[in-house]
RNA sequence: GUGGGUAUCGUCAAGUGGUCAAGACCCAGGGUUGUGGCUCCUGUAUACGUGGGUUCGACUCCCACUACCCACCCCA
């Protein structure tokens, strides 16, 4: 009975793991650029930290959450990258330091769904966090940097999707609103929304189902019921993305999943994926750390699907460098010259090169085809004969020339 | 939780109710007793998802199950 890889995991092969460097490579770089550190914290948190974070009533919560008992504890795998940083935050006084904080991370994240495809139950995101600024110029630099880090990737494709969704204040005055509204169609929605009608009806709007749909076409918009200061936000935000030159559509059916959202939120979306289409979220939440326990500080951020956004590369058919294994194999012909073939690696390697030599006892020929397999730009050949004349063959490998040069000569002819 | 699709060597992939099964790739070795990529030859492998049933006989027919994929939902 073979063990097999649980449900909606994934190995990233040595086939593939290069893909991952590279883009993490370059989320690093971009994050610096703008002047973000990383942050990393752990795997596992307490589960009530998700649960006053996320939401007691949002789906992560109530029934995707891989949580563990273990000596007297509940602990949960985390679902989401906003709330540890938040806990890291105020656990180390990190607001005692220079505002804005900024902070990036790369973490593996565990939602237990049904698998799909841009689905995992494990899956790994980027995100971003700005702490300590209300100012809509952190939201724009923070959906800059992902539209920056995206098309740094040659990705031109995507679209910018941004709504409010409000601050408390106003949404509970809209929520009443849209419970007017949708009072007298209650009893046509599928059965979901029924049960959204009173904890969080503003879900509705984003129901796939066609009668919802059809039911909400008409309906009022959070947009339309923003406060005079939650009003002014938005607008700021949006004459912040055209000063920066950022393409955006209002959609005004963005809902974030996770409660902690205020004002700001957006999506980046490909159409070429797959109906789990959002390869980056987020938006502003301006409550979260005073709820968790820290001083009142507002924030901004967004998570970005790692294997989503390795989707998006495929479909766009953008060739990602793939690093040569191989700078030159070491083959060695008898037992007398193997020291010395040993040496010749070791030197190589230290000055830098990537060198492939036999551990298999393999004959020359079997040497030379696995240098070739290895894509080895150069083979150095050393028998009894070359050990007697104190030299090498340097066989380049593309060209098919060989010649005998002494030792020293190596890196000066493979470079 | 609800639908739909798929299931043959490591990978891709033929196949018919009746020699338990092609072929290709991959991997390994050899054709040149010290030389790769092309070519030729040879070799390795617990391959018909699992369990039932129909049948003289099933990989091929039926049923169940499981796994994977896709969609709903939700989100990254």
């Amino acid at each position: 009975m073979v063990i097999s890889i649980p449900k909606g995991t994934k190995d990233i092969l040595p086939s593939e793991v290069y893909r991952w460097h590279w883009v993490e490579e370059s989320f690093r770089d971009c994050c610096a650029r703008y002047g973000f550190s990383e942050i990393r914290t752990p795997l596992f948190e307490h589960t009530e930290l998700f649960k006053r974070g996320v939401g007691d009533t949002t789906d992560i919560v109530q029934k995707e959450m891989y949580t563990f008992e273990l000596a007297g504890r509940s602990l949960t795998l985390k679902p989401e990258g906003t709330s540890p940083v938040v806990r890291a935050y105020i656990e180390n006084k990190l607001y005692a330091e220079p505002m804005p904080a900024k902070y990036y991370y790369n973490i593996p994240c565990f939602r237990y769904e049904k698998m799909q495809k841009g689905r995992q139950r494990q899956f790994h995101q980027f995100g971003i966090e700005i702490f300590g600024t209300e100012n809509m110029m952190a939201d724009a630099e923070v959906i800059a940097l992902a539209m920056d880090y995206l098309s740094g990737l040659g990705i031109d494709d995507l679209s910018l999707r941004i709504n409010s969704i409000g601050c408390p204040a106003c949404r509970t005055e809209y929520k009443k609103v849209l419970q007017e509204y949708l009072a007298p169609k209650l009893d046509i929605l599928c059965d979901t929304c029924k049960d959204r009608f009173d904890r969080n009806p503003m879900r509705i709007l984003d129901c796939k189902s066609p009668v919802c749909k059809e039911a909400t076409r008409d309906a009022p918009r959070m947009i339309g019921y923003l406060c005079a200061e939650c009003k002014e936000a938005f607008e700021d935000l949006r004459d912040n993305l055209t000063a920066l030159s950022i393409p955006y559509t209002i959609d005004t059916d963005i809902v974030r999943g996770l409660d902690y959202y205020t004002k700001t939120a957006f999506e980046i979306v490909s159409d070429k994926i797959g109906a789990q289409s959002t390869v980056c979220g987020g938006g502003r939440y301006d409550h979260l750390i005073e709820e968790i326990g820290g001083p009142p500080t507002p924030g901004v951020g967004f998570g970005l699907g790692i294997e989503r956004l390795l989707l998006v590369l495929d479909a766009a058919g953008i060739r990602i460098p793939k690093p040569e294994p191989c700078d030159v194999f070491i083959a060695v012909l008898g037992n007398e010259p193997r020291a010395q073939a040993l040496q010749i690696a070791q030197s190589l390697r230290s000055a830098g090169y990537k060198i492939l030599t036999d551990v298999m006892g393999r004959t020359l020929k079997a040497q030379l085809k696995y240098a070739d397999r290895s894509e080895a730009s150069y083979t150095v050949i050393i028998g009894e004969d070359e050990l007697q004349k104190g030299v090498v063959s340097l066989r380049n490998m593309k060209q098919s020339t060989q010649k005998e040069i002494k030792i020293d000569e190596i890196t000066a002819e493979i470079r």
